[in-house]
DNA sequence: TATTGTTATACTCTATAACTATA
DNA sequence: TATAGTTATAGAGTATAACAATA
């Protein structure tokens, strides 16, 4: 440096520690945050299973519901239908799930899981588990509770608008 | 309908309610669902100011600090560089902002807010405030206070891993 | 007419590589 | 050699319009 910058005149032009302050103050702020430190470890978490996020979750729904037909598939993600036609595809074409023809309506698709795709489901919702319990940790049995209901109330206060 | 079929038969194909019951064990099921909640508020609520999520966070940080630098900017909001560039531009374009030279450092460009972005900023902030009251009115102070207390407590267990 | 699944398309957000000008 | 800002680009995620088959 071909000049020589004291401190002091250094400060005049830079942030030493950057303040957040007033978007600390927002519910909104601390919710991405962390729903950022959970989301790119869940997606760490998938990848040896070869599923993203919204396969792992579609495969997830499937094998609870097996027949569930497309439209209440993404009723329940709150996504569009066309953004799920494709991971249902990737989820057929590796075997882990199957349309199945409903005689009743030849228009829908019947969903259902194969003895693969149930396996790597249990397999991937097993770490799932073992690795949010790890991030969570450092939150009492009681902490988690009201965590997940406070969740819910703002769920449940945000229904009625729209996505 | 060339097939008559009771009520009993078509159970065997469709999917009364949707269970999402092995989902809702997961913290990070639930973080989604919430933060879409406050996301797609917040978003209506900063469409009047001509902002979004991260025009209005990158406004409030520059006025919060006088003088911050692209690079703290983008750390803060853990975005990547490149990405915070259009967002300055399109910042700066509306006279809410103006990099600055920077003598120090001629790489470098100091970010202060205009005093028509302060403006804006202050609005949006208590618009922003308003809402997320609304929002939260079913939760208790205490329940508020501990759920943000949570919230940076996963964050905290989330630093040390990658983004 | 309305619904289910589909195709095509577009817009936002995010991520990486590589360039420039400085240091 | 490294850093700040930038450009170009590509990949996810998300949204709408319109179509074919079916109800």
């Amino acid at each position: 440096m071909s000049k020589l910058v004291t401190n002091k005149e250094a400060t005049q032009y830079a942030v030493q520690t950057v303040s957040d302050q007033t978007l600390r103050h927002f519910l909104g702020y601390h919710l991405k945050r962390a729903f950022n430190v959970i989301r790119s470890d869940l997606i760490q978490t998938l990848e040896p299973f070869g599923l993203r996020l919204l396969s792992y979750s579609t495969l997830v729904l499937i094998v609870d519901n097996p027949g569930i037909r497309q439209w209440q598939l993404a009723a329940t993600l709150a996504i569009e239908r066309p953004n799920l036609v494709v991971i249902i595809d990737e989820l057929e074409q590796r075997g882990l799930i199957a349309r199945e023809r409903v005689p009743d309506d030849r228009r829908a698709n019947a969903l259902r899981a194969t003895a693969v795709g149930r396996r790597l489901c249990a397999d991937a919702v097993k770490a799932n588990q073992a690795r949010e319990a790890e991030l969570l940790a450092g939150l009492s049995p009681n902490q988690r509770t009201s965590l997940i209901e406070a969740l819910a109330a703002i769920e449940r206060a945000g229904s009625g608008r729209g996505s």
